[in-house]
DNA sequence: ACATGTGAACTGCTTCACAGCG
DNA sequence: CGCTGTGAAGCAGTTCACATGT
């Protein structure tokens, strides 16, 4: 896992200061997202044998501009050559470094109900390194039980647990109603990041951070945009 | 299902021309998803027996500020009462029809994995009026089966069966290697409106509605932030 | 010649602040 | 007096356009 293993070649400038790892500039959050999905359009495009690749044919696959992908790399440092575009393999190690792709990821999922239990077995986790240590619930029925290699456990021993194993990330896939309780309990476990799939916001002190992905409320998105869209512009 | 059913009492103003329901202006993806947010904190507050909520209280609870709730608010139209604040009942009838959910929304769900097995028996899709008509799979292992209710039926009858149920939405819970081929054929089958749960952008013709849910995506967005957080201003 | 990297212009969402009204 | 509704100000993210480098 040493920094820039990914890429072979000389490195350029053995002799770069600061700059490219922890810039100290507060990131968009939706130049984050972007960033990850380079990575794996650049991922597909290794596993089709493409060396190199341009802003304009990464924005192609990326649903974007070539000037975007450019901008938002450029936060991180200067990963193109001119005339040229970008080596592919270097650039997938560049983003692995940047989004911290590098290290494992220790992740306990809270919910073994449908959406936790596929979580569980849910292979593009595994790929990109976070390891489910544990799926929690208070269901007696389902303690015990395992859900794809992992185990169900007690949710009141989650605080216990994770003193020991130290996870990095809770996934929350529990009724809505429940959430905000769960999200303290975790939070008072000591877990200061969570992903969660309840469709209420939560609330939780500043050094946790959360991200919510509300699927109900996505399909209410495309309803509206149903709704509304021979409406506006049929020109358009 | 006339426009304007929900709200009792007099429409303030019998005489406005355009502006409520199907105002001609391109509102932000962002304001409709906090609209489908404030939606669900009025029917908790609803639930709890709440007649009355303010911009404060809504945005307290919807994690947001008084001003946006009210903007948001306003594009639509003025549900509120100055100096006392919204009807729950009222609002909540209001952003119903404003999101498109006075009907039923017909729903096919392609892929019948974990993914696709746990969408089609959640509980935040039936509440909001949208029916899984049926759960699309190539994996002759899996049709006849049943997923919670619904017939896995056969991939390759998709554009016959859209030609007689006329579907509205079609959710793609396949692997992100078929995501694009799958689109196609839904697109083709006359379906023009996508929920992707496949961690690919998809390219589809400007007349189809797509909305991406990618999980992977977001753990990285954490991971990110979790490998950022603290080499960023500690005193914030 | 060609594609990157980036300051500058622009667009549009969010926040402010207050007039308007119950 | 309190809270809504909204024009105006502020700000952040995106797009433009071109200088830079190969």
């Amino acid at each position: 896992m040493a920094p820039g293993g990914g890429a072979c070649e000389i490195v350029h400038k053995p002799s770069r200061p600061e700059r490219s790892v922890n810039a100290d500039k507060p990131i968009a959050e939706s130049t984050v997202r972007r960033l990850s999905l380079y990575l794996r359009v650049l991922e597909q495009a290794q596993e089709r044998g493409t060396r190199t690749i341009s802003s304009d044919e990464l924005a192609e696959e990326g649903g974007t501009t070539s000037a975007q992908v450019r901008k938002d790399l450029s936060f991180f440092g200067s990963f193109g050559t001119r005339g040229r575009g970008y080596h592919v393999a270097e650039l997938v190690a560049e983003l692995h470094r940047i989004l911290g792709l590098g290290r494992e990821w220790r992740v306990y999922i809270v919910g073994a109900g449908r959406i936790g239990a596929a979580l569980a077995g849910y292979h593009g986790f595994v790929q990109r390194g976070f390891t489910v240590l544990g799926v929690y619930d208070n269901d007696a029925r389902l303690i015990g039980t395992a859900v794809d290699d992992v185990v169900v456990r007690d949710f009141g021993r989650l605080a216990t647990d994770a003193a020991a194993e130290r996870p990095d990330i809770a996934v929350l896939a529990v009724p809505g109603e429940v959430a905000q309780l769960v999200a303290e309990r975790v939070v008072a476990a000591g877990i200061d990041a969570i992903l969660n799939f309840a469709p209420v916001p939560l609330h939780v002190p500043a050094h946790v951070t959360v991200r919510s992905v509300n699927m109900a409320l996505e399909l209410e998105g495309l309803a509206y945009a149903i709704v509304h869209r021979d409406s506006v512009h049929p020109a358009a």
